[in-house]
DNA sequence: CACGTAAGTTGCAAAAAGCAACCGACTAAA
DNA sequence: TTTAGTCGGTTGCTTTTTGCAACTTACGTG
């Protein structure tokens, strides 16, 4: 189900550049370097999924900026944890994007935490456990 | 970059099999009802990647199992926030795949976290900065 | 009026994915 | 010792998805 939703080469830029601000049309095209069609195509999907949102900021020739909903901004740990991925492995200067705590700008991090235990917890330390059904797969 | 490694429909879902413990060919495939060029074609791209490790595991006919590298298990904290975002949206049932803690067994969180404040941070606290290059970017 | 721009849509070509059949090297069963 | 079955692929062909270029609509600018 997830991978349905945001498990293409488009989706996934999209929503950081949502995240980051970014807002409009050709901006979105522009940055991205993505074919119009395929953009739009996107948005509303994005839209239809509940995790972009559209609000016009001109009526006369209707223009949208588009707009991550609870949902979509839900997704940040997980685009964090991506970017922060490939600035690890992928570095080759300054990383693209930082994100800051908007109460005292300072750069974020990310962790797995153990509640119990209540320490963080390394890579090595993560144990799985198949539970019920499958969100991540497409049949799910 | 990174998403010109993992931005397509099965990536993801194959490291999420190999996360879990998933092994052998064939039942990735089966698990995932990937065709099996794609998943051929998938493996070797994620090994040239640096993500997956091959060990073969009886040599009369070569047969291998599939490993995640470092770089590989340094993608979890990506899968993890992609699984729990599934199971708070698509939630209908069990969570599909949980993930613990070896030590204690706990099921595990995760949090983006503020290294100044010394707090988690919400959703609504991140902003964004842009740095220097974009990794994430295919064209980066 | 002639241009330019933002946000699309349409049509066609190219690339990627899916499907079914085949293959090689074995193993187990009749 | 044929016969069938498994695992891990590869090959060839069809369908779906992308990408690109051109066109459109509704403005705003000089």
């Amino acid at each position: 189900m997830t991978l349905s939703v945001i498990g293409d080469r488009w989706s996934l830029l999209i929503l950081r550049d949502l995240f980051r601000g970014v807002r409009r049309f050709e901006e979105l095209r522009k940055d991205l370097g993505i074919a119009k069609n395929i953009l739009s195509d996107r948005l509303s999907k994005l839209h239809q999924a509940g995790i972009v949102e559209q609000q016009p900021y001109q009526v006369k020739p209707i223009r949208n900026e588009y707009f991550l909903t609870r949902k979509g901004r839900d997704l940040s740990p997980s685009l964090i944890a991506l970017m922060h991925w490939g600035d690890r492995w992928y570095a080759d200067g300054e990383p693209p994007t930082i994100l800051t705590h908007s109460l005292c700008d300072t750069a974020l991090e990310q962790i797995t935490h153990c509640p119990t235990c209540n320490v963080p917890v390394n890579t090595e330390q993560i144990s799985s456990r198949p539970g019920g059904r499958q969100h991540l797969s497409k049949s799910a």
